[in-house]
DNA sequence: ACTCAGGTATTAC
DNA sequence: GTAATACCTGAG
């Protein structure tokens, strides 16, 4: 990988297996806005950033050196080397072959560890233009504003300490629905410290999800999430209804329970089972399994 | 009007 | 432990 820095502009060159439609809409993230011209305009911490691809070329926008080197680097997990995972991964069978060779440019990306929880609680039984949508409403409500990029008002992610402190009522009006509870619950186990991050992060997956899964609306799925897309823990297998799908599909046939593909996926892809995950996942929704 | 969607909590065996 | 049911909300 080279990059330079010119105009406002990071511009990097000969960049392996990356695809921004792959990376956005394989399900890891919500906040990014596809815009007319084909580039992604997304938000980290207090940062709005656009990027978009050109030839061999991947081109960010709006940004400095600084926040591509600490930040972007890690965001976009550009150190790991996806041409070997892919590798590792076809040799297992065909299914995986198709579906990685259809989302040939997934990378999963490292995002803030509160945002994920927040956000995967709102996932719960619901539409991903839903959940999009309540975050952006959270955000403008109780976020600080960043600024306006193309014409739109872009907000932070919401501090966790304002979330703990709204009235349940005032956490729905921005479109969680039931979930209303769950946010205000998980923030305030959260600001309390009855469950500390920084103590827990390091734990080993299972022992990990066991604490997840203590905050409320955080089940065995959102705490999957939670851990493969900011925890980096690859070798989580978040199974929802289009994983099941896919996996019964391709693996297992119909009716097999969450325990028996948690187990299957577990001895099957091993660490590998998180980046599996996504290409199946991808494959799947695309293809409408 | 009715079903259903990136699951979880609650209740009941 | 496992199964059944309710749950905001809005698009089809």
């Amino acid at each position: 990988m080279k990059y330079y820095y010119l105009d406002k502009e990071v511009i990097v060159e000969n960049l392996k297996n990356f695809n921004l439609k792959h990376i956005f809409e394989c399900g890891q993230a919500f906040r990014w806005k596809l815009e007319e011209d084909e580039s992604y305009t997304f938000i980290i911490k207090n940062k709005i950033i656009n990027v978009y691809e050109k030839g061999n070329k991947v081109i960010f926008r709006n940004i400095t050196l600084d926040d591509f080197e600490n930040l972007l680097i890690d965001y976009f997990d550009l150190k790991t080397d996806y041409g070997v995972i892919k590798k590792n991964l076809e040799k297992i069978d065909n299914n995986l072959k198709k579906a990685i060779e259809f989302g040939y440019g997934i990378r999963i990306l490292n995002q803030d560890k509160i945002e994920m929880i927040i956000s995967f609680i709102i996932s719960a039984n619901n539409r991903i233009p839903m959940i999009k949508r309540a975050i952006e409403n959270l955000s403008e409500k109780f976020g600080i504003y960043i600024g306006k990029y193309k014409g739109r008002d872009y907000y932070q992610f919401p501090d966790l300490e304002v979330l703990a402190n709204q009235d349940i009522e005032n956490l729905r009006v921005s479109g969680v629905g039931f979930r209303d509870k769950y946010i205000s619950k998980t923030s305030k186990m959260l600001v309390e410290k009855i469950i500390t991050l920084e103590e827990i992060k390091n734990l080993p997956k299972d022992e990990l999800k066991k604490e997840l899964t203590k905050l409320s609306g955080v089940g065995p799925k959102v705490a999957d999430c939670v851990m493969l897309f900011s925890f980096n823990k690859r070798n989580s297998f978040p199974i929802d209804t289009w994983v099941k799908k896919v996996m019964e599909h391709f693996y297992l046939g119909e009716d097999t329970t969450f325990k028996e593909i948690e187990k299957y996926s577990k001895d099957y892809f091993g660490e590998l089972a998180g980046y599996a995950q996504q290409y199946l996942f991808y494959y799947a929704r695309e293809n409408k399994i």
